[in-house]
DNA sequence: GGCGTTTACGCAAACGTTTGCGCTAGACTG
DNA sequence: CAGTCTAGCGCAAACGTTTGCGTAAACGCC
């Protein structure tokens, strides 16, 4: 607060040219002379000038800035996505504001307003409880995309996807998930989803399609309340009388909570039953035992998200949605049913 | 991009007022008639009217902004204090930019020179790579606070703090973790770092303290260079020759993959050794066996960030730094030597 | 040396706000 | 009724950039 910042006037009094020939030196603009041009930028160094972005954002009618909407930053899946966004982004020169949504709608709505308010040049959304048309409404000229699944009528989850969406094909991670049980053995196989959100519908039809497609029964499906909160209690108690052979979870904080859940009421994972998680976070390859899951390269998804912005922001529309990669890795969790003699000896 | 955004001229045609008089309607200055007021307010509801906060910014020479940098949100802890810092912030009518240092020198730089050309109010960095004074010449006139560990010079770990600094009470903290293994019964004591940061030597010297004061013999301690991928593989051979009663580590990433990687060599935990770590992240509660640690509420850390900002914005200077409290939590990786019948019978 | 072209730079408007100050009309005071 | 006060609003400057257009000097050409 005490010295006032250096603007380009200071530079220009002290370079002794015009305000204008100062900005378009620093900007590079080949109708500098390079003799000036290094004389500026030396002046400029020295003087410690760092460009006011918000000055610069009312002129061009929009700042270098991405707005990121998340649920949760907590969340190690959406954490990782951020962070793609994040080194994507400044590797364009564009910087980024976050905002958690937290699963509330106002909260959500303000975060948007935010975004608007500051003229972001294109926002993110990841898993948010707002409709896709309100918030595009909200967020007026500004283009939008929709990071990870979408909430889409049920049963074409692959198929006549909203424009201007961004995720993991959730329906091929599941196929790879469904072949992988049988193979292993598995028959009986139930389903447990998070509380809120869109991601899990789609992932629970994809299941679900997956088992019919392969001619086998319709799974059970579980829904807690509150993951983080002892919400998984019930769903375990409901699988120890039930007793599938194995249960895949929307994701792989649900299972991780869940194989807690399950201990407490006496189930071991994986002898008693085969538990399979979504997202690979960096927990599932350490936690005890190791969690089989699906990998989706969350920093991809983030990194591919501001390509798609980038590409829509000069073409000034959403190019087509898409679908990222998965891959499914096979851990300690699901060795086949009654073949869960997990590490014998070391623990 | 099609429709331009409404602006104060806009509403002001319409109201047939000065876009002064829609400027302070809309602020609710008082010296505005009531009647006009709502007016006005109606007509910005109908226009769906944002303000433009880069322009107001502009005149206002700060943003209602706060920088915030963490090495790497991935990180849960990290996370919650961004989660917390975010919510506080918001509670004020201050939005966050976040930036990602990673640890990485130049990453920081650019990151922190991108929150001055936001002209942000007021920044908070938690562990940086860059020296405190660096961050303060970058950031300028705007003011900065530490969160978390700051490095002191050793041996005054918490007294002669740097001023706009805020962090747990490690010392505090070591001395309950220290306490808690006494009084289970272990003797001999090992301390795992990770790599980089200073955190760890606060943390570290505070465990030597810790023990000095109650004379027992110095720990050994490990440092693991690349936690997230192996690195703690040689910390584990040499635990597993050295065989002390308990480790503590550097934090509850480091020891939940170091109980990883003693399973791989063969020592089981806690029957073998004891361990315990430090934040209490999420999964601590959820990791097998359940991870005894110390909580420092990191969102409540995040909080207390944007307080310390605030009134640091409004007194112009920052006020004394402070120790947030902390508590140990007793969990399955330490019943004591030798009692580690850890949950019989179900695992 | 006149003419056109290029090079290198300056002028000034514009972006959307905020705010100190000035102004007017009506209310109030004596 | 003249004067003072106040409530309610408008004028215009300012914030720091960017950029279209103008222009002066330098240069090339025959």
């Amino acid at each position: 607060m005490t010295s006032r910042r250096v603007t380009l006037v200071d530079i220009a009094e002290r370079a002794s040219v015009s305000v204008a020939t100062v900005s378009r030196a620093l900007s590079g603009d080949p109708q500098i002379s390079a003799a000036t041009r290094t004389r500026i930028s030396q002046i400029a160094a020295d003087l410690k000038y760092v460009p006011n972005v918000n000055a610069r954002s009312l002129v061009l009618q929009s700042s270098a800035t991405f707005g990121l909407m998340t649920p949760d930053v907590t969340d190690p899946i959406h954490g990782q996505v951020v962070t793609g966004f994040q080194q994507q982004a400044d590797k364009h020169g564009y910087s980024v504001v976050l905002s958690n949504g937290f699963w509330d709608v106002d909260t959500e709505r303000r975060a948007l307003r935010e975004f608007a308010a500051h003229r972001v040049a294109a926002v993110a959304v990841m898993g948010s409880v707002l409709s896709q048309t309100e918030v595009r409404r909200l967020l007026a000229p500004c283009p939008v995309l929709f990071i990870g699944s979408e909430h889409v009528p049920a049963g074409n989850a692959d198929r006549d996807l909203p424009r201007g969406c961004l995720r993991p094909d959730d329906r091929d991670g599941m196929g790879q998930v469904v072949d992988h049980l049988i193979e292993r053995g598995y028959r009986t196989i139930a389903y447990v989803s998070g509380s809120s959100g869109a991601t899990q519908v789609i992932r629970r039809d994809a299941l679900i399609a997956a088992l019919a497609e392969r001619d086998r029964p319709e799974p059970v499906v579980h829904q807690a309340d509150d993951v983080d909160d002892g919400g998984l209690r019930i769903v375990a108690s409901q699988i120890c009388r039930t007793r599938p052979d194995a249960v895949v979870c929307y994701d792989d904080k649900t299972a991780l909570f869940l194989i807690d859940e399950l201990r407490a009421v006496g189930m071991t994972v994986p002898n008693d039953v085969g538990v399979v998680g979504f997202d690979d976070i960096p927990f599932a390859r350490i936690s005890n035992p190791r969690l089989t899951t699906v990998t989706q390269r969350s920093d991809d998804l983030g990194r591919s998200a501001v390509d798609f912005l980038l590409s829509s922001i000069d073409r000034g529309k959403l190019v087509a949605s898409q679908l990222m990669p998965v891959t499914l890795i096979v851990r300690e969790t699901t060795p086949g049913p009654g073949k869960g003699s997990h590490r014998k000896g070391i623990r």
